[in-house]
DNA sequence: AAGTACTTTATAATTATTCTAAACTACTTG
DNA sequence: CAAGTAGTTTAGAATAATTATAAAGTACTT
């Protein structure tokens, strides 16, 4: 059986449309046991490659944030040139090998901040982003 | 007295030629007591507007990217449109105010991990970035 | 069935950054 | 110093991710 009844529940109850495009991304990104890190260009890929579908690129990028917003999707702070988004959308940090621009979960329990700074007056923390980069040795 | 004799010496040990542009840059750059975050934009307006001269842009790129692999300067790892530089070269981290993209540097001694968790098999960390995000209440 | 608001799409625009190749300049060497 | 050369600057073109535009299409309401 396929999620795509599921998927159309849960696109209705958020307000968006459950249209062909939305369905074939939701199947991509949320019909996998593991979560999982990408671009948008992987994600394009994805369509293209294993479901045979064409989705205009504007649509991937309307999607992934509408998704985004949502809460469905978070991205990674990640200094690279493109975004960088995660279907894991718990708290948690990263390893990333800059070589091959590769993101690895942390379980949030394995990385902890001792000591947090106060804020600057009139600030208040938000979020906090972890990057742990490694390199293959 | 100005600075130029000591930049002059200090770029010619790094194996750079003591260009009236790169001396200019590390003027703006490094005659200042407090340390700085700065965008490409940020120090090209500084060049225009302090010095009154005009560097090619080219060259204000070309030059930061010297300084940063002679290690004058460090490239925050913040994921933002376009990247940000600091004269402060010490490892340290940053509280990060998105609405007015503000960076403030965190001593080193205010903020720790406590339970580095282990990389993953075959790789070794290199750094590790970390960013608390601000925002004003 | 018709109307409306939302969505998709191709394409253009934007923006940061890098590339190119020609002109220029700092340094070395005779 | 004069000449050679290797490094540097520069304007402008190219690249690449992302966003904007606006027309055509679709989902939902009535
Ligand atoms: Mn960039
Ligand atoms: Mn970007
Ligand atoms: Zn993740
Ligand atoms: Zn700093």
């Amino acid at each position: 059986m396929s999620n795509l009844n599921i998927y159309t529940e849960k696109l209705r109850e958020s307000g968006l449309r459950p249209t062909r495009q939305r369905l074939k991304i939701c199947e991509v990104l949320f019909s996998t046991k593991e979560t999982f890190h990408f671009t948008i260009n992987d994600l394009n890929k994805i369509i293209e490659e294993k479901l045979g579908e064409k989705i205009s690129l504007a649509t991937v990028y309307n999607t992934v944030h509408a998704f985004k917003k949502k809460g469905y999707l978070k991205e990674i702070a990640i200094a690279t040139d493109k975004s960088y988004f995660d279907t894991n959308t718990s708290t948690h940090s990263h390893f990333f090998d800059i070589k091959n621009s590769e993101l690895i979960d942390i379980d949030i329990n394995q990385v902890d901040l001792k000591n947090i700074p106060n804020p600057p007056a009139g600030k208040k923390i938000k979020n906090i982003d972890i990057i742990i980069n490694v390199e293959s040795e």
